[in-house]
DNA sequence: ATTCAGTTGTGAACGGGATCACAGCGTTAC
DNA sequence: GTAACGCTGTGATCCCGTTCACAACTGAAT
């Protein structure tokens, strides 16, 4: 479950399992690898051209070990003493992680969420660019937000097609949700950012990253007061 | 890290670990236990006051197995044939999840992100409330936004101890957030829900929820091309 | 009363990600 | 040339969340 956390592959009813024909990489070591190389392109300008384990996993906050076994599995060589050449490794990340041909995406629900994302988005790197957006709303139609035409919803699988875009962004109000992303499903999106609070009931084949920022929150509030409360809590427990 | 999806508790280094005193529920079943209060409280009025593990765990996108273990964790007990009240279970769930007293939230960076954070979270359920914004800016500062007043980020040491606010959202520049942070911390907050795309670096007894949007997009966009893929990584990707 | 269908509760097995530990080696210093 | 340091690569291990499987049980039906 993600968003945070958490990554939630969706399968048709119960059971949960994603496979690939090939090797694939797991969900957390993608993760770790897009941070990584986030990481390593903001490095200064002067900075040495090689990097340990250790000083890439203190800028992400993991460990060493970790950092060399995900440069293993993607079979990326360093050199003792010297580390991992810089360059070389955000290329070999960006071979595993990016389509060649770049990939495309689209949002669905202009609302306010939905503007703050196309703001972001329409200013990040190109290998991955939303596109389109779409929104029920004729008042939201037709203009171009930050750089991105908004289309009525009625469009969606004509654009998505032509475009052959795989990545879809929902940010529509909870209710809709699931109608919206079996349309987006039709279309031919295959992965999803879901903010709805809402868990997208979709077929298999397809990957949902669940967005949710209560629950999120929640989690923040739990552990805070797990870690700070120190004691204080009850085991009592009620049933009917 | 999370992000995506994912929950990063972090600790002064490289080791990550969280210890508790007493009985602590592990971070994914806090998230579903989040998850199925919010489901069951979402279920019409006109449902039946009990509920299977299937029936839940259908709307929440789980098995019935991880449903009943869950629900054993925190000593609910449910009744064969009949399954779970669904009242008691809603409080049951809030007996572990929230705070006797309530718990407030404080929101940091009052941007376009922000702005629809403030307006979604405080429309919502009052055990957990964002009390408070702020702000570098003066500009934005002293307004009130959705209901929440926008105060000088030199205000936060003392709003803060003075509510006993524990919980804090991040929405400030990257370059901003690590010093931002720490100031947070300072203050008395523990637990993070971090939208900056850098991971902080905070003392131990502290709880980070990387909200990294960044890296959940390029995990949806890195399965969706797993999975319809079919078969090859590599070349194998059609157009429309 | 008795049977029966279907659900809960839970020990046990499983799987896989995180972590450990160390051998091997490239580089630098002298 | 060579010694020594410290980093990489990786098998092995650990740990924990997930899943399985089934006995126990409840309520309904007859
Ligand atoms: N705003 C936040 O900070 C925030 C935080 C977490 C989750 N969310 C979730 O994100 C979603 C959007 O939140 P928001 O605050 O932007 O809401 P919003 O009401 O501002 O925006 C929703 C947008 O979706 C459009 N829409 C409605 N039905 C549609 C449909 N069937 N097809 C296409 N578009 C449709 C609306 O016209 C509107 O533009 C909600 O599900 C909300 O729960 C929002
Ligand atoms: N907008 C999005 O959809 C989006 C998505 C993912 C991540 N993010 C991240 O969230 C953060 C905010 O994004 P945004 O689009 O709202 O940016 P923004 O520029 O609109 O807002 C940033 C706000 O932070 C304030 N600020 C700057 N420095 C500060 C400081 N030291 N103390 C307190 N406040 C300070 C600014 O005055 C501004 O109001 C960024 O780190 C961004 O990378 C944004």
């Amino acid at each position: 479950m993600s968003p945070s956390g958490m990554g939630v592959p969706l399968v048709e009813t119960a059971p949960r399992r994603r496979q690939a024909s090939v090797r694939l990489l797991s969900e957390p070591q993608v993760s770790r690898l897009s941070l990584y190389r986030r990481q390593l392109q903001a490095l200064p300008l002067d900075s040495p051209p090689t990097i340990h384990s250790h000083t890439l996993a203190a800028l992400c906050g993991t460990s060493a070990a970790h950092v060399r076994r995900d440069l293993m599995t993607i079979g990326f060589a360093g050199s003792p003493v010297r580390g991992y050449d810089v360059e070389q490794l955000i290329g070999a990340i960006g071979r595993q992680l990016d389509a060649p041909e770049g990939q495309r995406a689209v949002l669905v629900g202009v609302g306010q969420l939905g503007r703050a994302l196309l703001n972001y988005f329409t200013t990040r790197r190109p290998h991955l660019r939303l596109v389109a957006a779409f929104d029920i709303d004729p008042e939201k139609t037709g203009r171009v937000i930050h750089g991105c035409r908004v289309w009525p919803l009625a469009e969606l699988g004509e654009v998505v097609r032509e475009q052959g875009i795989t990545v879809g962004v929902l940010t529509v109000p909870a209710e809709a949700a699931q109608e919206v992303a079996d349309r987006m499903v039709e279309a031919g999106i295959a992965g999803f950012l879901n903010f709805a609070p809402v868990p997208l009931r979709l077929p298999a084949r397809t990957f949902v990253e669940e967005m949710d920022i209560t629950t999120s929150m929640e989690r923040a509030a739990y552990f805070a007061r797990a870690l700070v409360g120190g004691g204080r809590r009850k085991d009592e427990q009620r049933a009917g």
